[in-house]
DNA sequence: GTCTATATAGCGATAGAC
DNA sequence: GTCTATCGCTATATAGAC
């Protein structure tokens, strides 16, 4: 796939950037174009629509998804472990890339509520064998969907999220109560 | 406090209904009025611009809040299997508020993220005092945030969100692990 | 592949009749 | 208290030069 055009992938970068820090009203197109540090026609020579761009980030959601799957699987501490504090970061591309398609969602768009339903349905398929029944991999999963929310989505909504010591003692003591 | 104007509320309903259904884009003054069934001069006699709008919506969900802890504290089965139902629920006039200022929330509105946390702050003290220790509050505000997500701002994300026994469940087993 | 210039449409808000 | 009409601004998208 040698190198892929530089401008091309700086776009995604842009938009995805203005959706996590201002929403989806202020990502518009010249603002996306400022950012990326390109003219609005050279945007649109790339995406030649919104919706294009917005399908650009779908697809980028689904492969960096699917490579934290792998991730999670080949984890030290186990994937429940690792999907927890995953959920609790939101830094990294994953994050950066879901928390962007759920202000899409939250825009009423139907393709990004699709593509978020795609990546915890795989999160949850990837942590059910490793609990004991259904009603503790719910346990895990809406944990981690309440941590995302605290952390990500709500833009600092919470005034107490757990982090450091006590995401660890949250960590084992949810661990304890879910093992199969 | 007599009858209050008719349209006014009327106006506001529309307004949440809106942000609710289709997001903060959708939710034009024009859109609002026509759903409200009054004029676009007619929705700005009441609210003179967007944000006198914005801001009766948060004085409403500051109200529908306070009467929703009271509501908890009074419940024969304890705030704790009061809240984490209550979050399940996506239905009642509370609920509708959250969505609604969540959606204003994640375009970057910061008076809707303050709303937001003064709520989950006036939950969390309220369902302090009956767990054991600030960790256990946390796993339990955490799954009320994710059951929050799955059920009304994730617009029907997660395939699996428990309701009926697989909720009764979850919430005696949370229950057992958190009580003081 | 990237730019400028422009067409078209929809937004929030104002003015003033009734 | 509610209406119609309209202004000014900004958005997406097109056309075509370089």
């Amino acid at each position: 796939m040698s190198r892929p055009p530089h401008a091309r992938e700086a776009v995604l970068d842009a938009y995805e950037q203005m959706l996590i820090d201002e929403g989806a009203g202020a990502a518009t197109m010249d603002a996306v174009a400022r950012l990326a540090g390109v003219s609005k026609g050279g945007l649109l020579y790339h995406y030649p629509s919104k919706t294009d761009l917005e399908n650009a980030l779908y697809a980028r959601l689904d492969a960096l998804a699917a490579a934290d799957v792998e991730h999670m699987q080949n984890h030290p501490d186990g994937p429940i472990a690792a999907y927890i504090r995953s959920s609790a970061s939101s830094g990294d591309a994953v994050d950066r890339a879901i928390v962007a398609t759920a202000r899409l969602a939250q825009e009423g768009r139907d393709d990004a509520v699709v593509a978020l339903r795609r990546v915890r349905e795989s999160w949850s398929r990837t942590v059910r064998p490793h609990v004991r029944d259904d009603v503790a991999r719910d346990l895990v999963m809406l944990l981690g969907d309440g941590l995302y929310y605290n952390n990500a989505l709500g833009a600092g909504m919470a005034t107490s999220a757990p982090s450091g010591a006590a995401l660890d003692t949250l960590v084992s003591l949810v661990e304890r109560v879910v093992r199969s």
